[in-house]
DNA sequence: GTTAGCACTCTTTTAATTCGAGTGCTAATT
DNA sequence: AATTAGCACTCGAATTAAAAGAGTGCTAAC
């Protein structure tokens, strides 16, 4: 039996699908047959195209309409058929100038470089912001303002901090406040926030002592504040891009914005490779006519974070997925120089 | 000359629009015929319309159809015709249970209104959070959290909290910090995140001494924090139920995201009353086919807030007024009453 | 002032027709 | 054996025509 997937019929399929993108109507196999590196006949055309759709990677929105590619399709010209542009150096400088090196957090820089995504592909990208495993607990204070209302700060090695406004049953004197600030210096600082369980917290409380009826509610506040960190949320930039599209429901976009957690979260499935590409219902990604690709952050070889577009299925691949690639690497890369810098001067 | 408005003209607008909001549908003279209360054949009713249409009230899609509400139509119906649904004393209960009477924060408090309201009125409703106006500085912190990163601090006596993460040239000194600390107690403790200008930083900056080399640049920061506090964003809850409407298209939605803030500004203008409706382009609220309706929150008789809804312009108005404003009255009580609270205990 | 009657207007719906792009198949060609 | 020209065929899109229907404005009668 013969290559079912023969040299040609990859570059006539590659050469639709580049069509495709361009224009969004179906092709033919005259548009095709005119392009200047196909040097055979329509009808040829037409016996691959057949062939290609017996395949399963075109398809034919009715009897008489060109071809437009399947979920396959795409799949097959992403992996092996179009040819990723690769960036000029121009290109690297323009997209290392809208990296905020100067960011203060990791956070801070992964936010900027989806920022410069979202505005350089006109899609929307999601961001999922650098995962609390490698930081710890700095500091958890906790502040007095106002009558029986107490603001808890929890501040973590990697810069990120967040507060939650408590109000008391009762207030508290000075030395139940110092004793609480030390409780928690000697016991939660340094620990992993990803750690930080139910279970420590319930210990912490049983061992407070005289002080457990107090402090007690604080310490469901700190319990709160450290979940708030290990459910890393995903945030959407450029929404104006995928509001912008006519080819999609505002239904959808709810649905997608409702569920958007879950979906980043099948993307960033161990199976997958760095980059994964998902499309319309592919793994519970839910957006109609659309495309979503996701690409791994990581730092010591763990998930640390990741970027990603979510545009049309005609998008332009071979240029977005070397920029997503780049820009992810970049960011890699630093995230890990910073633990260098980090671990040179602290020891 | 008669009166061009007589009783049964208005009678007649008001039952077009009210079936108008119903149906959606341009509205004949034989339904509103067919009414009840209406007495009239639809002959009559005919030549009212055809006034009513010339008063600027009503209009025409086209030759032969039935007529829709003009924007002043529905401002003169929303003024003086419809018949405000009273709100029953369950349905206050039910509001009341809305409201998270427990919330720390005012802000919080109006988010719940806002999320009930949302859901209620099955509209996307916006919120602007309590004015900075009414809160003073209680804290002013710097938190050492890694080699040459400070996470700055900012409480208002509100409960408001903001925090902002500095990368220093050179790391500080304990007695650097302390100073800082002591310096912020002492200039901006009790001041009015609304007073707290430029002007006053730099007056602080230039009066630092030694330390102002190093410590300016967290003076910025302090600048910066207030600056977001006076900032008040506007917040928009129930998104999905503007993305759900088929009437309008998805840029509309974007637009009004990216102006959200002037939008809102426009419709708290001192000009209108607690009160305010506006239609499609009026006063630069932007979102076609659509109505926004915004309420003021007051404190000591000064804007100190707002909430509204965002829905199409067939919005029962005649019920989500009342809501709007019952839920607005309840945090102005509310507000006011915690500030009592404060000032009893506080002397 | 109100109403019945009616001609008129204009959209919506339906059906019929045409047009054209693109295919699949067959037979000829290389 | 692979390629290609030629051609009949299919099916959606666009065009046109006709009919239906809702609602009006006007006139004349009540």
């Amino acid at each position: 039996m013969r290559n079912l997937l023969d040299e040609r019929k990859r570059k006539i399929l590659a050469a639709v699908i580049d069509a495709y993108i361009v224009t969004g109507e179906p092709v033919g196999s005259k548009t095709i047959a005119s392009l200047p590196d196909i040097r055979v006949s329509p009808a040829t055309i037409r016996n691959d195209m057949a062939v290609l759709e017996q395949l399963g990677y075109l398809e034919q929105p009715h009897t008489s309409a060109g071809r437009i590619p399947t979920y396959s399709g795409y799949r097959l010209y992403i992996d092996e058929l179009m040819n990723a542009k690769a960036i000029s150096d121009e290109e690297k400088r323009m997209l290392d100038e809208c990296l905020d090196i100067e960011a203060p957090t990791a956070d801070a820089l992964i936010e900027s470089a989806s920022k410069a995504l979202s505005e350089l592909t006109h899609c929307a990208t999601v961001v999922r912001n650098i995962s609390p495993k490698f930081s710890v607990i700095t500091k958890v204070e906790v502040i007095p303002t106002g009558k029986r209302m107490y603001v808890l700060l929890m501040i973590t090695s990697s810069g990120n901090i967040r507060n939650k406004v408590c109000r008391l049953e009762f207030d508290l004197t000075n030395e139940q406040m110092d004793f609480f600030s030390r409780y928690m210096a000697e016991n939660l600082q340094g620990v992993s926030v990803d750690e930080l369980s139910e279970e420590i917290i319930e210990k912490l409380v049983a061992a407070m002592g005289t002080y457990m009826v107090t402090l007690t509610p604080l310490l469901k506040g700190v319990a709160e504040l450290a979940e708030g960190f290990k459910n890393t949320e995903i945030h959407l930039e450029g929404e104006r891009n995928l509001l912008a599209r006519q080819d999609i429901s505002g239904a959808q976009i709810a649905r997608f914005l409702e569920n958007k957690n879950e979906v980043m979260k099948n993307m960033l499935d161990d199976s997958f490779g760095d980059l994964h590409v998902a499309f319309g219902e592919d793994g519970g990604f839910v957006i109609e006519n659309s495309s979503m690709i996701v690409s791994k952050i990581r730092k010591d070889g763990k998930l640390a974070g990741s970027l990603g577009v979510i545009g049309p299925m005609r998008l332009d691949y071979a240029k977005v997925i070397p920029y997503i690639e780049y820009l992810t690497g970049r960011i890699t890369e630093m995230i890990s120089e910073e633990d260098e810098d980090n671990g040179d001067n602290e020891e």
